[in-house]
DNA sequence: CTAACGATTCGCT
DNA sequence: GCGAATCGTTAGT
């Protein structure tokens, strides 16, 4: 076990904390089960200039205060009412940033999280979402604010680089309403992977 | 206090 | 491909 230290988090650069994630193990521990997967998408949102993001122009509110903190806390909210969304914050305090986990490769817990899916069959699909990979490592909102070496939540380098020609940069799923920011290219996914989230 | 709306997913056509 | 589900957050009255 070797969870990222908290400088991993704390650089200024968001969009390059999103494509170093790629690769990296999110894992969570509930009820003595352990569940997890390698991240596969990600999306970068900075608080600085960027519309799409909940703290944008460093707007402050209850939701979104964690953001606020120091790189290396969970930021989760509810999304349409059903869907728990995870955020790792990054940056240092003050300095909003964020990167959202959108998709994983399946790891530990196959079964357990298939479960939590509704035994969903296509393992492709089990963690090919933000909202179906909180259900399958049910992640919700008892882990906002946690850090991300905590005994609940965390995450982990397993030794897997992921070389710059296989990192895919693409707009941001869902963010039309951003106006010009809607395109800028902040997902990030691994080449060809058959675990990435589509629309 | 009220109302509009999502960083989505699933089921049905 | 399309629309419903579903409720906390947010901004405005």
């Amino acid at each position: 076990m070797n969870k990222l230290p908290q400088d991993f988090y704390q650089s200024d650069d968001v969009v390059d904390i999103s494509r170093k994630l790629l690769g990296k193990k999110l894992c969570t521990f509930y009820e003595g089960q352990l569940t997890s997967g390698i991240i596969i998408e990600t999306e970068a949102y900075s608080g600085r200039n960027d519309k799409a993001c909940h703290a944008h122009a460093n707007h402050k509110t209850p939701r979104n205060r964690i953001m606020f903190s120091e790189g290396g806390h969970a930021y989760v909210y509810l999304c349409y009412g059903i869907h728990h969304l995870f955020n790792v914050v990054a940056n240092t305090e003050g300095n909003a940033d964020a990167v959202l986990v959108r998709a994983l490769q399946p790891v530990d817990g196959l079964e357990i999280m298939k479960k939590r899916r509704n035994d969903i069959s296509n393992i492709h699909r089990l963690c090919a979402g933000p909202g179906m990979l909180s259900q399958a490592l049910n992640i919700g909102m008892q882990h906002y604010g946690l850090t991300l070496w905590s005994d609940q939540i965390w995450i982990e380098d397993v030794g897997v680089a992921v070389p710059d020609d296989q990192i895919v940069a693409k707009p941001r799923i869902g963010v039309d309403y951003a106006g010009e920011d809607a395109l800028l290219p902040w997902r990030f996914y691994i080449a060809h992977s058959p675990f990435v989230s589509h629309k």
